[in-house]
DNA sequence: TTGATTTATTGAACTTGTTCAATGTTTTTA
DNA sequence: TAAAAACATTGAACAAGTTCAATAAATCAA
């Protein structure tokens, strides 16, 4: 049996970052050689829940890719209210894509809601690929603008919804989210308070 | 004197991609060649007031770099309500990129608030542009981001602030959008009626 | 330049959502 | 497994924002 030293953050077994290159060939055929390049890019890390990732203030050095548990990135405004950007699990990035590439202090915080797994890249690998895989440069283009047109959806129905019904629709989009998070966490994503939204649940739930 | 007979749309006494080009080389260097073979893909379309660049429904055929005049990229919900995505005047790009990208229907109006010029660039042009200048799919990547950590931002804000403050915000912000738009058009941006605008603007005013 | 249309203001009644405090329930941790 | 901590629910008083209707002011089009 053959032994190797390593700091219990590897796993010999199997390749860790199976999900990731999963998750790439959904979108972009790439090489197996590109393919690999790429993903060794990544180190995985451990965060346990209720640990950060990212604290406001500090330079966000990374752009993640979960591949267990689930994060909330959310911001404390001056009343002390925290308002939830989106969460992360499995299959999702998570950053702070301002912090990352202006390299300036993030305004957010990332928390582990679950003992949670990550895989990290680091902002001058990020660059590497980018210089030498075109498709990856493409590859975070089409996802960025993925991104952005959800969030443009998600401010529409900010502006026109009541809360009741981005409640339901947030349930109805997100059932696998719904079931993994307390509602403290999915009121401060609604943008309203918890109490609220504990009224909301009793409205919804004497109805039918 | 030269006569060359053109349909009105052209005006060959100076380059009308001028600004065009200024704008990309304050986010990318390009060689002349580069630039001209890019700006060469657009074409300029004149919008008069209440006219409108794209409908609810239509498929997004392009995307638009304003040189002159505003536009207004909103949504009407079920309530006969409207919501404002975004305002987009001159040195702004305007689309649907939604539609555009995924070639299905819009859900949203483009319509000009004052007599406006586009330089229109179509998908496949475009397409033509990622594959055969790089540097061009890096500056839309480059762009998007940015245009995206400004969404993310204004959900923040629009989870977190009162109207008041909003209003407060944007008008620091975007003065020269400001002082073009009607109270309207304002209050459709921060998802408040415009009663209830009217009704802060007089207690600001009253304030001081 | 006038008539028509759009935009802005104001008040009253109403709806949506917040805040605070009290209480019960569940989950975590030692 | 007990105590502590976090989460959920409820009610009452309040604040933020909407709706409707009436009126004034500004802008547009002919």
């Amino acid at each position: 049996m053959l032994l190797i030293c390593n700091n219990g953050n590897f796993d010999t077994t199997h390749d860790m970052t199976e999900l990731l290159k999963q998750h790439i060939s959904n979108h972009i055929p790439l090489t197996n050689k590109e393919m690999e390049e790429f993903c060794n890019l990544f180190q995985k890390k451990i965060i346990k829940r209720k640990n950060f990732l990212l604290r406001e203030g500090e330079v966000c050095k990374f752009e993640g890719f979960v591949t267990k548990g689930i994060f909330r990135v959310y911001h404390i405004d001056k009343s002390g209210a925290e308002q939830i950007l989106y969460f992360a699990i499995e299959n999702w990035w998570v950053t702070d894509i301002d912090s990352f590439t202006n390299e300036r202090p993030s305004q957010l915080f990332i928390e582990a809601l679950e003992d949670s797994e990550v895989l990290l890249i680091s902002k001058k690998d990020k660059e590497f690929a980018y210089t030498n895989l075109p498709k990856i440069e493409k590859l975070f283009r089409v996802m960025t603008q993925k991104t952005h047109v959800a969030l443009q959806r998600r401010m529409i129905d900010n502006l026109s919804k009541t809360a009741d019904q981005r409640y339901l629709d947030f349930i109805e989009k997100y059932p696998q989210l719904h079931q993994r998070l307390s509602n403290l966490q999915i009121a401060a994503y609604l943008g309203i308070s918890h109490e609220f939204l504990s009224k909301i649940r009793n409205k919804i739930a004497t109805k039918r």
